[in-house]
DNA sequence: AATGAATGAGGATTCATTCAT
DNA sequence: GATGAATGAATCCTCATTCAT
């Protein structure tokens, strides 16, 4: 039951967030570069100023956005990988969690693809860091595969790549699909949602890699 | 008379050959919003109004870049594809061709995420009729190797995305892998070669559509 | 009980020297468009809101700063002239004064250089009519000695503004004269206090005045 | 014969100038921070941007103004030392020449007030060591006269600031001197010219320094 | 055909000041 | 009495675009 009351603490806390969700619709819609400031505030409900009172400037409005974005990411990803597991789940599972990370942060493949075709200056090492901490966890499932005779030696970095790419593009390209369906509608292409999508992923990659 | 002398529509050919290619290298590192027609100027060793006296403004000036890059692309691909080879091949072929796509349009990548990032607005139809050529270019190949009991039934358009999803991540995470090289090469993974990451995917994706 | 505990009275007044203080320095280092009233709040250790809880807005601190140094400067020069010594005692003893006005208060010069330089805008009646009884005071000092035939007959203003503008200059340059004293120190130039300052304004003074 | 038709260059130069002019004013008024760029823009009758586009920021443009004053001043100075006089002439000189440079540079003792007053932040070395030019001069001219036997010995940055210190008071204070002749006209107090005041200060400074 | 000069419109950032508790 | 939260109104600066030659 919302009272409300809030202490002072709370509602700056509150005006953080509205602020952080504000700006990462904002830069994972136009970028950096085309992001507004301006924009930003109205769409977090607070006056410009007040940016740059709690946050900074526009950069550091940016990093904070991406850390909140990314450091989430990671810390979910490696808290789900369940030992034991035979690594054909494993794989179903790192899959599955790739998947249900973009469900709950549905602004990162916007924000992730615009800082990879930027060279990445912001992912700056504490963020790579954590990007580090999910390529080994692919690794080692992939390797774990290897080991007990159920996957073929790969590349992780490329297995990983197929599989995070796939799902940013189908992401991403939501409105472009929208054309591309009414443009090939008589070519056998239908429409997918991303739950039909995941679940051809997962039987891809599975085909791929198992000896 | 090749020596030195230009016509004068040779120079205003090369002038727009200069202002597109400076233009392209520029979208691509920072995008249409943090592009600068400065710059754009300066690396085309033109002049700044010479950019609006010859194509326009700075939206015409992206247009171009994209049918530039995208067109050539498109009908490349469509070239490409040789009848009467059995299924594998062609699909071997489509691979191909996607990688050395890429390798003639190095800024391709970029320019591509971004354009998807932001909702591909410039992706206007005439782009996205061009970009429907190749997914109907691998539909057909998957169709027939279906037809001829080779492949299994797929979702093209996920095909599609992995191979080009992998590519693009590739090339575009050039930076961001050094980084990683260097946080995880104890991790067993080591530095691969564009080639390298070819050959990988097509290996992958044969075995994962072979029946 | 001076052991701590301060009435509520008390505290308030600290709290407003503090506060007059912190501006004083502040606006002397910047400059009234150069002061920062957080800057000001810092150094004085109360928080923004007080200043206008107690004091008002940034024009009503500062005419207090103001008041508070020349002020206290003219009551000082009004107090020192003692009667009945022969006029050369007066003109050095009003050199003594103004010097040692000026070790007490050390932000005096800058902003009175300021305040001058910004056409006295700030200097309203109240303090202009506290520098008039200063300039009284020279004035008297001089007629006296013409009087009694010491002193050739001079503008007191110019002799006034002699005296004053070295002592301002002294005081008010000693990061330039820094420099100039690794530049200069092959001509025979030296650094000087401003106790050996005083004392060769004071010969030189007499010796320009004396019959 | 103003033709009417100036080259770019010349529209150039002059627009140059327009803004050096009014941002001296300008600056002079109402210091570094007080300073407006609109103002400025505003009064060379330019646009905003122009500022920016030929000089460069608001440091800039505050360099190059002071650059453009100190630095004539300097080499007016240096220029002016006419070899062979009496000491006694050569410190009249020095007294004129900086008086007549006063005059040329309305806006320099505002300038130079508010500098010092800052911490001379902005004279660099490049200034400082313009002034220091200033200051060679007259410790030669002491120099001279102490070996004639014509001069006591004194500290010449004392006689510099002294000369300098009243000649910058003055036109810095007209404003308020309005005010204290007002106030003070019953005592024997009146107004002086410029004039007035160097030939008053040149008899003073001589009557200090001759033996 | 080509370019240096110039600017309007907008965008990031700052800062004195007020408000609510 | 005291203070953290919040903001309106500048203020500096940028950049795509046009103009005049």
């Amino acid at each position: 039951m919302e009272n409300g009351k809030k202490s002072l603490k709370e509602k700056k806390v509150e005006t953080i967030r509205h602020i952080l969700d504000a700006a990462t619709e904002v830069f994972a819609d136009a970028g950096f570069a085309g992001a507004r400031i301006d924009k930003i505030a109205e769409r977090a409900g607070v006056n410009k100023a007040m940016i740059y009172y709690r946050i900074g400037d526009k950069e550091a409005l940016y990093t904070e956005v991406l850390h909140n974005v990314f450091g989430d990411a990671a810390e979910r990803i490696a808290r789900n990988i369940e030992q034991g597991q035979p690594p054909e789940e494993k794989l179903k599972n790192y899959v599955m969690n790739m998947a249900s990370l973009l469900e709950r942060h549905p602004y990162l493949p916007h924000i992730m693809m615009r800082e990879m075709a930027s060279g990445a200056h912001h992912l700056n090492e504490v963020i790579a860091t954590d990007l580090s901490r999910i390529l080994g966890v692919i690794s080692g499932i992939l390797d774990d595969g290897v080991k007990k005779g159920a996957f073929i030696r790969t590349d992780p970095l490329i297995v990983h790549m197929m599989v995070i790419g796939v799902m940013l593009l189908f992401r991403v390209s939501m409105p472009v699909r929208e054309i591309f369906y009414t443009l090939l509608h008589d070519k056998g292409i239908k429409k997918s949602s991303f739950k039909d999508m995941v679940g051809e992923i997962e039987k891809l990659v599975l085909r791929a890699l198992k000896v």
